[in-house]
DNA sequence: TGTACATCAGTGAACGCGCGTTCACTGATGTAC
DNA sequence: TGTACATCAGTGAACGCGCGTTCACTGATGTAC
């Protein structure tokens, strides 16, 4: 690599950390241009030779945010030996997710901004930019017995999940992380098993 | 009243539904005030003679809106007799706001938004700008015999719902209605009743 | 009932501001010979 | 190794646009006498 692609490169990746921080903190909205310029030491023209726009860079944090969370998964539990052990391990996928803290309020709101606009939320549901449908119905679902829809314990797993998300940046503290892994491994029984069924 | 004031009560009138709708439509920072006037027929200017920004206009509507819904709840059910009734009486209540569907969507951003706003943060939690904790609590509270707090309860619930009108607003289409009601009452009973605690 | 003046509702052009994006430019690095 | 030219990274002033807000103005309504 030459002197001007390690320079150009090494600008790059601290923008993108500029960003990475002032996009958590604040938004994607609330966050300009100039602002990631600055506090990384540039002048506001230089974005433009590394991303074409403010959006274009956006969805790369988020794909970059998404590639890792899904590594770190996949890395994980290869196989669930039964409903608890298959919800174990979603949970301590998910928990990295909310310990992530400003990125998970951020993947709230921009899932929020996906709902009106028509192609994102066809990438959303997808699961372009969504962590979670497929998994849940893949891990779980070979341990259902009571022929209740695995895509419907999944779909009700990441209600859960992201309500709780919305809890939490709220900041009431009445709910934690093991009030809601507990709740989602009740539901979950309640509705994959048999012995638990109405 | 003046033939003037009552000009002017019309003209408000007619601003704030075209509000509603407006907003209800796109979103708060998606529709214009020049949209807004113009949909109803007045000029931008004549906005200001009624409200004095975009935003309180914004936090009037939804004020009005949470507060016909909460007549709407208290005038409903005075009491239940069982944990399934109280639940039946909150579901029924949140049923009513997943079908203003363009309106739960609202709530749900202004909620995200929220978020990052201390005032309207304190605001929400408690209950300024929100409808559930402590009705939770409240309608629920007596009928739980396991000694799990009861504004956990309401605080799960209120996930369940929240997420599930993410869901709805992605139009994923794998839950309906009668899934989230179901779960949300499985989940109840599960924290609420020793019969079904761990 | 009429007149003079004040007040009000609504108009629409103009202002102001933030901010994303563009662009002509500079100095450094790379390339051809 | 040196020279001439091309290409690149980064600069920062300027542009453009949308849109919330202001303001001088008009015509209608209200008030005082």
């Amino acid at each position: 690599m030459s002197k001007q692609q390690e320079k150009s490169q090494q600008t790059r990746h601290e923008l993108e950390a500029a960003a990475i921080r002032l996009f958590g903190q604040k938004g994607f909205l609330e966050t300009s241009i100039a602002e990631i310029t600055s506090s990384a030491g540039y002048s506001k023209g230089s974005f433009y030779r590394h991303w074409e726009s403010k959006g274009e860079l956006f969805l790369q944090i988020i794909e970059d945010k998404l590639k890792s969370y899904r590594e770190q998964r996949d890395g994980q539990h290869p196989k669930a030996r039964d409903l608890d052990e298959a919800m174990g391990a979603i949970w301590d996928f998910l928990e990295t997710i909310i310990d992530d803290n400003d990125w998970s309020r951020i993947f709230l709101e921009f899932t929020m901004h996906a709902t009106r606009n028509k192609a994102l939320r066809q990438a959303l549901n997808q699961g372009a930019y969504r962590l979670s449908n497929e998994l849940f119905a893949s891990l779980v679902g070979e341990h259902v017995d009571s022929g209740y829809p695995p895509e419907k314990i999944g779909a009700l797993n990441t209600a859960l999940f992201e309500g709780f998300l919305i809890h939490s940046a709220l900041g009431t503290g009445v709910l934690n992380k093991t009030d809601v892994r507990r709740a989602a491994l009740l539901l979950a029984r309640s509705n994959a098993l048999k012995s638990n069924a109405e």
